[in-house]
DNA sequence: CGCTAAGCGGACGATATCGTCCGCTTAACA
DNA sequence: TGTTAAGCGGACGATATCGTCCGCTTAGCG
């Protein structure tokens, strides 16, 4: 789906590999950062944890707002990834968004603010992998209605929220994964056939 | 359950009229700034909202650790007695359940970082806040078990957790109280007996 | 191996935030 | 209505963070 060292947002030319190996390793310490003391965090955090100088975090990203716009984009191009690869395989619609689910929660430690469009200013190129992930949702839903393992007033933006909402997580829970796992079994259940169907029914 | 100006956290004497308001606005304040910038949100920004100046924020809360903590207490204490009031009712379990989670998501935007004891620090009062909130809930979920309106194989941990989900929000939605209802909705249908099981059940 | 441009890091001046301190205001009570 | 102690606010020095700049290092290439 992603070529290895390409296009992370906007890339100009080729980097040296040093220069592309320091700027995974600040992306991937913005997001722990970030997750754990919000976007605020000083950026001489995020550099003290790269392991770099702060001058090679603000060359990478000239300010707070390119990182933190690099971060989403990079977890879209995570969930897209799951997204797709759970719709890929040859399974029934309600198995389908288990596994995206499952892998969103695996992601987690990864994602920052993603699939419902977060607070933060999204570029075109954002916005793309946004509605792509919806799009691969909503067929995963609408095989899963077909093949009568869904029920049909769940909407698309239903499961994109209930996505987001796990892709949160709980700070300092322990063992979270497995907890995670164990409210999308019930929030699975409630999306068969034949179970109570919302309150204000007013269809889908 | 709280009479009206006593107690949140530690109280030494009573307080002067005007003093107990701008308490009051200044934990309004801070709740709202710390939903919408985090917890290293500037004291100024909180002033200026709550209308007083940074001195009587201090004097208050002599340190921002002091001021985060009294806004957990003070979650702890809207949720407790929201878990209440939904458990008094003489209603099947499961629809305590919902009324609660229902409230849960009403008071969402004063709620901050609640009910699974989140990374604060916390003191003696609110932990005990905090057990009850989770007894309260042990007992709706036995009340369903035992009407035959909840599985029984989900546990109090699993309602804990699903609840501190919920409340954290999902920043920038629009009309979020009337998603969150459908989420909650899916999954106290996935709640019922006869709903498909855990995956890796072990029983309860 | 030698050259060179891309990349690096951290010191530094500018700016933002912190938390205290103290002279003025006002609620509360007689 | 007079007295007074509790409460108020914002200026201020100390500290933390920002983002730039420039001399040193090194990947990549012939």
């Amino acid at each position: 789906m992603t070529k290895p060292q390409s296009n992370d947002g906007v890339r100009r030319r080729e980097l040296r590999r040093d220069a592309a190996d320091n700027r995974d390793r600040v992306l991937a310490a913005a997001a722990a950062a970030v997750r754990r003391e919000g976007t605020g965090v000083p950026m001489a955090t995020i550099a003290a944890e790269a392991g770099v100088g702060v001058g090679t975090v603000y060359r990478h990203f000239p300010s707070r707002e390119a990182l933190l716009g690099a971060l989403t984009y990079r977890s879209f191009q995570l969930v897209l990834d799951a997204a797709t690869r759970a719709a890929e395989a040859d399974q029934p619609g309600i198995e389908a968004v288990r596994r995206f689910l499952d892998q969103t929660i695996e992601h987690g430690p990864d994602l920052v603010l993603p699939l419902h469009g977060g607070p933060l200013a999204a570029d075109r190129e954002t916005d793309l992998l946004q509605a792509e992930v919806r799009r691969t949702m909503g067929s995963m839903l609408h095989r899963g209605r077909h093949d009568g393992t869904i029920r049909g007033d769940v909407r698309t933006r239903d499961l994109v929220l209930f996505g987001a909402l796990l892709a949160q997580q709980l700070p300092h829970v322990p063992n979270w994964s497995e907890n995670a796992r164990r409210i999308v079994d019930i929030y699975i259940a409630g999306m068969a056939p034949g179970a109570q169907p919302f309150r204000d029914s007013e269809g889908q």
